[in-house]
DNA sequence: AGGTAATAGTTGATTTTGTAACTAACAACG
DNA sequence: CGTTGTTAGTTACAAAATCAACTATTACCT
C-alpha cells in the first residue's frame, strides 16, 4: 500500500504556474468570447498586428513564440472575418505583410480595453510592488 | 494603415503567465517524456496518488480540478502501464479506489525527486523572500 | 549557372482535448 | 416499493493542438 507523502504538489512551480495561467486565461477568454468568436491564437496574432502595425506572420511566430502553423491558422481564420489584409513581399515573395483592416483595428482596440479592465481587475488584489515583482519574476521564467 | 501602439503586450498578466506556464512546462515535460511516455494529466494523477495514497477518480479530479473525463484516460493509461489498480468500493459500486502499484510507486519516486530538482533549478535565480512571495500570488491568482 | 540546402507558409494525418450523452448504481420521497 | 433525481465513471463525437510532409521561393556554394 503506497505510504502518504510529505512532497507539496501545490507548491511546485510548474503546477502552480499552471493553475494560474489556466485560471487567467479563462477569465479573458469569458470577457471576448462572447463578443467575438475568437480564440486564443487568434487575439494574440490580433494583438501583435495592433501594437506592431504590418508585420510577416515569421515576425508573430517569433514574437510571440507561437508555431507557425497555429499562426497560419489564426490569419486564415482572421482574413476570413476581413480583420486583416495579406500582401506578397515583392522583394521576397515567400513571405507577406499582414495588415489589420478598420474592422481588425476596431477590434483590436475593443479588445485591447478589455484586456486593460482585466488585468486592473486582477492585479487590484496586490500592492503595486508585489505586481512589479510578480511580473519580473515571469518573464525571468518565460526565458 | 494600423498606427504602432504602446499596449504592453508583455506586462499583461495572462500572456505573461501564458508564458512562464508554457515554459516551465515544457522543462519539466523534457526531463520526464524521455524517462515515461507520460501526458501532463497522467503525471498529474500519479503524484496524487502518491502523495494521497488509495483514493478515487472523483477526489483526484477535485483536489487536482481535472476534469473527470481527463481522470478517467489518465487512469486508463496508468492502468494500462501496471502503474495503478482499481478496486471496487463494495460500500459503492458506482465508484473504485485507486492505489499505485509497486512500479506506480517506483515511477512516482523517481518523477518526483526530477520534480524536485527541477523546482530548485528554476528558483534558484531568485532569493528565497521572492520565491515564496511569487508562489503565494500564484495561488492567489489561482482561484 | 547548377545543384543543394534553407526558409515562409500551407496542408494533411495523428493525438489530444472538450462537450455531451450515456450506463450503472445509489438516494430520496411519495 | 416505484418514480424521479443524483452521482461515478465511461464513451462518442466534435474542436483543437501537434507533427510531418509538402510547395514555392530564395540563398549558398563550387
Amino acid at each position: 500500500m503506497p505510504p502518504k507523502d510529505d512532497f507539496d504538489l501545490h507548491a511546485f512551480l510548474p503546477y502552480l504556474l499552471n493553475q494560474a495561467a489556466e485560471a487567467s486565461s479563462l477569465g479573458f477568454q469569458a470577457s471576448y468570447k462572447g463578443r467575438y468568436g475568437m480564440l486564443r491564437t487568434d487575439w494574440r496574432v490580433l494583438f501583435h498586428l495592433g501594437i506592431h502595425g504590418r508585420m510577416t506572420a515569421k515576425d508573430i511566430g517569433e514574437r510571440a513564440k507561437i508555431h507557425k502553423t497555429k499562426v497560419s491558422r489564426a490569419v486564415q481564420r482572421l482574413a476570413d472575418r476581413r480583420f486583416l489584409t495579406r500582401e506578397r513581399d515583392e522583394s521576397d515573395r515567400r513571405s507577406e505583410f499582414l495588415e489589420l483592416t478598420q474592422a481588425g483595428q476596431a477590434a483590436y482596440r475593443d479588445l485591447r480595453a478589455i484586456a486593460q479592465e482585466y488585468e486592473a481587475r486582477l492585479t487590484a488584489r496586490f500592492s503595486a510592488e508585489d505586481t512589479v515583482l510578480l511580473k519580473r519574476l515571469l518573464v525571468e521564467l518565460a526565458r
